[in-house]
DNA sequence: GGTAGGATGGGCT
DNA sequence: GCCCATCCTACCC
């Protein structure tokens, strides 16, 4: 099979601004043991001022690892039924992290399409928070492990293309809604849109 | 093609 | 008791 990846992104990468970090994280590979897909969604969720990150409110049990040193999973249950996955950014005490919306299957896609079997087409495998750690199966168990080592990593693509970023207000939020921090490559690969 | 509404449970005031 | 960083189905053009 043709290379798809790259080195492991380093922790030093994730030690900077949460923005940065959500740009950057675009066209990176998301590896998780046989399976694996290009980053095409994210959302920065900074901290400090912004009323719709779970930090906003400080260090409780649940937002302990958004506290922690960077480059951690943060996983939380959502809507009863769903979880979303982010990457801790900035330096130890800072709240910031990064949501992954949404990738583009690129390794172990039959695996993929038997975790989500509702999933009509490669596009809708992963193209959201849930839908994502469905098919990634990513779990709580996740929750403030290392991302830049072990079996769940993020990875610079074999393979360096160009994309342009196209910025809107993130999703599914009332607090600070209007804040432009949800980042999408434009076009995503094969044709795939996030909604 | 589009959208309205139900499922479902932990976190926090 | 209310609020969700969601997804899927049913139903309607």
């Amino acid at each position: 099979m043709r290379q798809v990846y790259g080195p492991i992104l380093k922790r030093s990468f994730y030690d900077r601004s949460t923005i940065h970090v959500a740009r950057e994280l675009l066209g990176k590979v998301l590896v998780h043991g046989p399976t694996a897909g290009v980053i095409t969604e994210t959302e920065a969720y900074p901290g400090g001022d912004d009323l719709a990150s779970h930090s906003a409110r400080g260090i409780t049990n649940r937002t302990r690892v958004i506290f922690g040193p960077p480059g951690h999973a943060y996983v939380y249950f959502i809507y009863g039924m769903y979880q979303c996955f982010n990457v801790v950014c900035e330096q130890e005490g800072t709240g910031g992290a990064v949501l992954i919306r949404a990738l583009h299957p690129v390794v172990g896609v039959a695996i993929m399409q038997s975790r989500r079997p509702k999933a009509r087409k490669l596009a809708d495998l992963a193209s959201g928070p849930g839908k994502l750690t469905l098919a990634m199966a990513i779990t709580l168990q996740h929750n403030g492990v290392d991302v830049t080592r072990g079996s769940l990593v993020v990875r610079e693509p074999a393979e360096k293309r160009a994309f342009a970023i196209r910025v809107t207000p993130r999703i599914g939020i009332s607090q600070c809604a209007d804040w432009p921090l949800r980042f999408l490559l434009d076009p995503a690969p094969n044709g795939i849109i996030a909604k």
